[in-house]
DNA sequence: AATGAATGAGTTTTCATTCAT
DNA sequence: AATGAATGAAAACTCATTCAT
């Protein structure tokens, strides 16, 4: 081995399981998997992480840490609500797309039951969410109002990973063989845009739309005549 | 073992792995865990179902069926727009609350890495959002816009299940101890309202206000100068 | 397989398990190993008894059990003294020559930092030491003495299951072949003794007359003038 | 660290092991384990020591060599009896009391399976006994009497060791936390004594007084009439 | 139809040791 | 002289599945 390949150990494990838990979920996804991927020896992932999990956990940690730096001051109370908005979704968008595996592996609301991981995610969700809390009060939205507050809550975000992980999902499937070739053929058939900055540009221009209007509807809404 | 019990032990087998499933995952679920809760013995999982993965192709074979036959001929061309959205809204809200478990479990977007599954998925996937469409056009999008398909494609569907979800989460979670105590306070300081049919009616309304009036405004939207 | 060999599956591997600890430790013995000597697949085990511990668990549990039987209603008050522990050393003779290996693994001082097996022992060892106390007060030792009884503790037993565990390691020693052969010369110029009814008798006899004895000369003692 | 720490890290993985070893046996601890608390590298280990049960024989070598340093030359034929055995015992207990875990290790009579270790021991048991042997003979003990010389192998040295590992375990146990209370409780009720120099005179005097008074008695003894 | 026993390949993790520096 | 990285073998244990009854 050369000293690139030396260094670079951690860094291969960590690819690696990223990329196969974004893929499979990570259970489904063993050491010696890992191992091989990342081309190293087995026992490196205990000697690099002590435990399967703590990969998990370095994920979780460094996306979170990286999505609140992104959204992260963004607009104050002086910035109009529309540019706001617009601001928001740009940036959750560019944070989603540099960020895919990172996200659907840390994001995924599937309730992994292991209480560390299920703590450690807890820990970071609580008491970051100014952000959003202050553009609904901004836009005139009773954040008292619990069902509203259930209907808008994380929308933003799920709309954007559920793109993502669907975009992650199609080109993965294309990659596999499958039994059934109308299946494959399905697939081909389907009009795929390419995923470049003009792509998202106009993605978030059209989500930002519709997420800043459909929010205003509900404003004005009331619940009980 | 009772009669009754015998007669059910398939149906237990299914019960308790979907229940699991939605909790844990299917690959962090072992045969061996499904039994104990079905009270079974582990041979009676592959008696009834062959194999593992088999039980979870009944849970979603079972899903779609109930979720296309939910969102089955929900207005036509003659029910305005708005009065139609709200329709779907009530569907599929109704839906999701019916079948949280089956639905967590059989359209997480996890691409869990079995082709049997992927397959089955898209199988069912394939060819039946002819509703959605047909809403579409009935409100003057354009449904060749690619982008604005992009955008649109599932929302509905994943703010629901999302919001599923995060009940379920919620819930599962302030049942078991975690470690750090403040986690605890900080889940019951949260106001969690009661999940009955009035909280569902409103929460109906609002979303489907919402997603109506977003889309309105994206049909309006022209993507570029 | 013939049918007895199944039934037998569970007992071969207790026996495998106790002949190994008895020869290596507990700790130096391997599944791999126990389950290759009682010639059934690894999994069998964990299939039987849980886990490893499990195996220990049992043994230790029916050591104490077979040991307190024996060491019951030896003699009463009206018994004279030497006759009594004449019967005691016999009844200890008795119980450590058909249980030899029992004894080794869970008499063995040594403490396993296992805390399961800990509590266990410790569960075992309390409150069942009547028929030893009572034989000293009848000998007119004062049970108070605190010295006394730190000389006196378990020593009887003690002294047996030494030479039970001398005798076990000499035959075990003798079967393996030694890098130097002037050891293996020294032991086979040993003069050891049949290990027969004969042996044992005699052996009893002395070592209940050394015990009596030796007893009966620190209970005049005077630990200070 | 600073050159002290240097300098003793030998000596620390020494006592370390010689810690751990005693506390759960040789098998039972590992490299990891003794670096850990020697707090040092693992690498050490191997460094100074070439493989791990090296460390072991380090240990009996310094056992045997102390052990056979402490009863060399403890009275001759013309110190009367009783006080010849008051000497054995009183150095027995003092090299016991001083190298606690070093004797359990090297005496543990566990027959550790592994050949260095066993032909080491027996190099060190061969052929070292003169002093014990001239007492029997000063006493009158008949030493080709087989059974008798059984019964009496050993005895002391095994009483002495018993009642430190007793010692030893207990307070080892009492600073475990366990799981159930009564356990504990049943542990700190029992009265125990300040193991203090005072305390050990005694001990020596008792056990002397036992011992010599014992031995007297099968002397005489006629096995078979 | 139903099941307890059995299995071999699988899991994660730890082992003592070696190596290049 | 000293060490962090690396390793393959082994550890205990679990896996989904099969099979004889």
């Amino acid at each position: 081995m050369t000293k690139k390949e030396k260094k670079d150990a951690k860094q291969r494990i960590y690819d690696a399981a990223l990329s196969l838990f974004a893929r499979k979920g990570y259970s489904a996804v063993g050491c010696r998997e890992i191992a091989k991927t990342a081309n190293v020896n087995i026992s490196m992932i205990c000697y690099y992480f002590g435990k399967k999990v703590d990969i998990l956990k370095a994920i979780i940690n460094e996306c979170y840490d990286k999505y609140y730096h992104a959204v992260l001051n963004i607009g104050d109370e002086n910035t109009p609500p529309q540019e706001r908005v617009r601001l928001i979704v740009r940036k959750l968008v560019e944070f989603f797309r540099e960020n895919t595996g990172l996200a659907m592996v840390a994001f995924n609301t599937l309730p992994i039951d292991i209480p560390e991981i299920v703590d450690l995610k807890i820990k970071w969700m609580s008491g970051k969410s100014k952000a959003t809390i202050e553009l609904y009060t901004q836009l005139g939205l009773d954040t008292n109002d619990v069902v509203k507050m259930n209907v808008i809550r994380g929308v933003l975000t799920t709309i954007i990973l559920e793109h993502f992980q669907f975009r992650y999902a199609r080109k993965h499937i294309m990659q596999v063989t499958h039994q059934s070739k109308y299946i494959r053929e399905f697939l081909t058939q389907e009009i795929i845009p390419e995923y470049n900055d003009d792509f998202y540009e106009q993605y978030s221009e059209i989500l930002a739309e519709l997420y800043f209007h459909g929010l205003n509807s509900i404003v004005a809404h009331n619940s009980k005549p």
